[in-house]
RNA sequence: CGGGGCGUAGUUCAGUUGGCUAGAACGCUCGCUUUGGGAGCGAGAGGUCGCUAGUUCGAGUCUAGUCGCCCCGACCA
């Protein structure tokens, strides 16, 4: 009988990783011109990451607003390196119109190309900043912060769900300051938003610092990160948040008359998250059998199944039902019955799992006899038997349990996995070029000379990943060249 | 763009040297029995074998073309 199973990691990370996604029902897997189609469950896990990065995002002092989606071409090209990072992944609408030609196909309309080409945004610093320059005249229209919620193109050649699709949702905040100083902090600041957000509520730790030369944003003076390691050791980008100094306000002419009478230019940031997130959450906690949910970012927290016999299933179900109004109103919990009588209580255990949701509450006959129910957590899979009395407090203590839980293993994880190595040899080793079974993230020094970063990424396809913020000044020899060092940087293999 | 693979039922796939009315599992529909870890039995629906041309008495199967998809690489703030 086929059940389904979910493939073992052993086999494939990648056919595991898409199995938990169709398992758990969060999107088609198959990406569809490099875009994808996520599903009503996938989706809700979004909303709840944009309800909890909104409310930080206005408590930090931003508003949300909306610009357009299409971007004259010669608007992009307004800041040299910015338009060069992105030039190979830019959807260009060309033409307004189609026909119906003599044959009788539907063709683009060759009368109607665009006089300028227009670029679906890949990213809209440039669409913004050209409002900006008009908006922002004197010191008193500083700082202007604002998010949008949208979606932006950029037309990878190859896509993996949430991680790297054509097509992706996100916010993006763009800031602009009197000074340098004021938009350095905004940046640290947004970066130490994204890095509670992603640390508290999806229960995953990461790696803040700053981006090498080479891998910050295109346009950029400095970018910060937060860098998450997901099951299989690999690296990824969780969020950025970019101090962009004078860059865009120079090519787009973005000044203001400060209080001591001097024109300046401003000073100005970026900061996005994407449903990327969602990929990292599941590569993070998910196991064999399906996706496994933090309990702050879960659609459903808890799930109540009543189990009937035929001839006690009113009862049941409705003694389900008050212990579900009892929990919703002591508890305020995403909470929900699954009182079909068209799927067995195996199936709907199962059916639970899959979607990762926290806790399962099981009642049938014997719970009820003896007042109490039997309480199922995703993580451990462990059974606890509670009495109703008590049941309030016990689920309110087990959710922070099982929050706590999935941190402290995939922090775990993060610490015994990030190693330091002597030489280039064992750096190679350990970083995990051989097979995808074991990768670690490799704290090394590095001469900062962009050679090396090449060369290191050839021979090993490991990147930079990061300097963390709190790394110190240290002497010492580059893993590659021997060189003088100063900093130990982290390495690894990144999605 | 380079290398490899695949297009057959809703899904995953089988289909031999070309041969009769194209198959399985899962899923779906209906009925009865079930319900504490993916239920059982019975009945049923569901396919222009990606498309076009060719070879042949005969093509899912062979040939050519074409379209689409997947995997590996190049790309990826």
């Amino acid at each position: 009988m086929n059940k389904n199973k979910l493939t073992t990691r052993e086999e494939n990370y990648s056919d595991w990783y898409l199995d938990v996604i169709k398992a758990a029902d969060l999107a088609e897997t198959s990406i569809v011109r490099g875009c994808m189609i996520i599903k009503p469950y996938g989706y809700s896990i979004w909303e709840n990451i944009k309800d909890e990065l909104d409310k930080e995002f206005k408590r930090t002092g931003h508003k949300n607003a909306y610009f357009p989606l299409f971007i004259p071409l010669s608007l992009l090209s307004r800041e040299a390196d910015h338009v060069k990072g992105f030039a190979k992944e830019c959807a260009v609408v060309t033409h307004h119109r189609l026909i119906e030609s003599k044959d009788g196909k539907i063709i683009v309309d060759p009368e109607a190309e665009l006089e300028e080409p227009l670029i679906v945004r890949p990213t809209s610093e440039t669409i913004m900043y050209e409002s900006y320059s008009k908006w922002i005249s004197s010191w008193r229209d500083l700082p202007i912060m604002i998010n949008q919620w949208n979606n932006v193109v950029r037309w990878e050649l190859r896509t993996r769900p949430f991680i790297r699709t054509a097509e992706f949702l996100w916010q993006e905040g763009h800031t602009a300051h009197s000074t340098f100083e004021e938009a350095d902090k905004e940046a640290r600041t947004m970066l130490g938003v994204y890095r509670d957000f992603v640390e508290k509520k999806l229960a995953i730790p990461v790696i803040a610092g700053n981006k090498s030369e080479n891998e910050k944003f295109a346009g950029a003076l400095t970018t910060y990160t937060i860098e998450a390691m997901l099951q299989d050791g690999k690296a990824l980008q969780a969020g950025t948040s970019h101090n962009l100094g004078q860059n865009f306000a120079k090519a787009f002419d973005i000044k203001f008359t400060d209080k001591d009478s001097e024109i300046k230019y401003v000073w100005q940031t970026s900061w996005g998250m994407s449903t990327r997130v969602i990929g990292a959450l599941i590569m993070s906690h998910s196991d064999d059998n399906g996706l496994v949910l933090p309990p702050n970012i879960a659609p459903i927290q808890v799930v109540v199944i009543p189990i009937w016999k035929d001839n006690n299933k009113d009862e049941i179900v409705t003694k389900a039902n008050e212990i579900l109004k009892m929990l919703k109103e002591n508890n305020e919990l995403r909470i929900e019955i699954d009182d079909n009588d068209y799927e067995s209580p195996g199936f709907k255990f199962n059916k639970w799992e899959k979607k990762g949701v926290p806790i399962r509450i099981e009642m049938g006959s014997r719970d009820i006899e003896n007042s109490s129910v039997t309480l199922v957590r995703r993580d451990t899979l462990e059974k606890i038997i509670v009495k109703i009395s008590d049941l309030s407090s016990e689920i309110s203590n087990l959710l922070v349990s099982i929050q706590d839980s999935l941190y402290n293993n995939a922090m775990k994880r993060l610490t015994t996995n990030t190693v330091e190595v002597k030489d280039y040899d064992e750096f190679k080793k350990t970083v995990g070029t051989k097979d995808d079974s074991g990768h670690s993230f490799v704290k090394a020094f590095w001469c900062e000379g962009k050679s090396c970063e090449e060369k290191i990424k050839e021979e090993t396809k490991a990147t930079t990943r990061c300097l963390p913020l709190d790394s110190k000044e240290m002497e010492g020899k580059c893993i590659h060249c021997g060189e003088i060092a100063k900093h130990k940087w982290i390495f690894a293999v990144s999605y």
